[in-house]
DNA sequence: GCTTGACCTTCCAGTTACTGGAGGCCTTAT
DNA sequence: ATAAGGCCTCCAGTAACTGGAAGGTCAAGC
């Protein structure tokens, strides 16, 4: 199987399946020729780690799922783990964007949006909020 | 001023302030000895910034927005503009985060977590969820 | 046999917003 | 005189790609 077939049964842009190649994610076979020549299992492999980099796992993540998914004497314990340690990091993210979307969207409403200049966004941003 | 008052002031790193500066979003004067010199305007610059970059405003935006507070002649619906296409970006952000929370936690909560290696976790990575 | 166009290759640079570190002046206090 | 600490610049690295240049390969058509 040649690069873009792969592209296109994993969704996965042909760049990004190089550079997995670069980082050791995946080491394809080569053909004569010198083109990447996937198995099947890489192509597996590929759309594994597709979905995990979807779900936000990072990079060196899903190489520890990897890792994992190949370990047949795993404990879905560490699996379990990883998801959680992972789900945390999602979860004060979505407080942190939360807190920035109340901030923002309190001051979104209270600026009229017409061709005066009086803004309360620039107020707030130029308002001294220290603590002493 | 010397820098690292300023890093006090405004609670940015020091390295961070010198970043700005590099990429002029800030030009604080230079004493004769070289070190920079930061006014109240600099300095009230540098906070109005880093409250631009706590609410996620990007970099470029930050250069947008001090460029509105300083032209007296803005309209504020310019401000309220980039203000709600921040605010979308960041519900983008959100919704994208969340759907990843509820199908993580959904295979967590599916998951054992003991020292058998079934993981309902690594099963969905691998499953084929091919639109075929 | 040759050209054309679609693929494939590698390598380099750029993206965002910093951060760390090396190597080296300047200042202040002892 | 020296030691500590603050300041300077420049270089490299981070995460995960992405774009583009320069060039080899392959299949089809004339």
């Amino acid at each position: 199987m040649n690069i873009s077939d792969v592209a296109n049964s994993t969704g996965l842009p042909v760049k990004t399946i190089r550079y997995y190649e670069d980082i050791g994610l995946i080491t394809p076979a080569r053909s004569a020729n010198g083109y990447r020549d996937f198995s099947d299992t890489d192509l597996h492999k590929l759309a594994f780690i597709g979905r995990a980099r979807s779900l936000g796992f990072g990079i060196e993540a899903c190489r520890d799922l990897l890792r994992l998914y190949n370990d047949q004497t795993r404990a879905s314990a560490d699996v379990k783990r990883l998801a959680q340690s992972h789900l945390s990091e999602i979860d004060r993210k979505i407080t942190e964007l939360g807190e920035m979307r109340d901030t923002l969207s309190h001051l979104i409403d209270a600026c009229a949006g017409n061709d005066r200049p009086d803004c309360p966004i620039l107020a707030d941003l130029a308002a001294d909020h220290g603590s002493a």
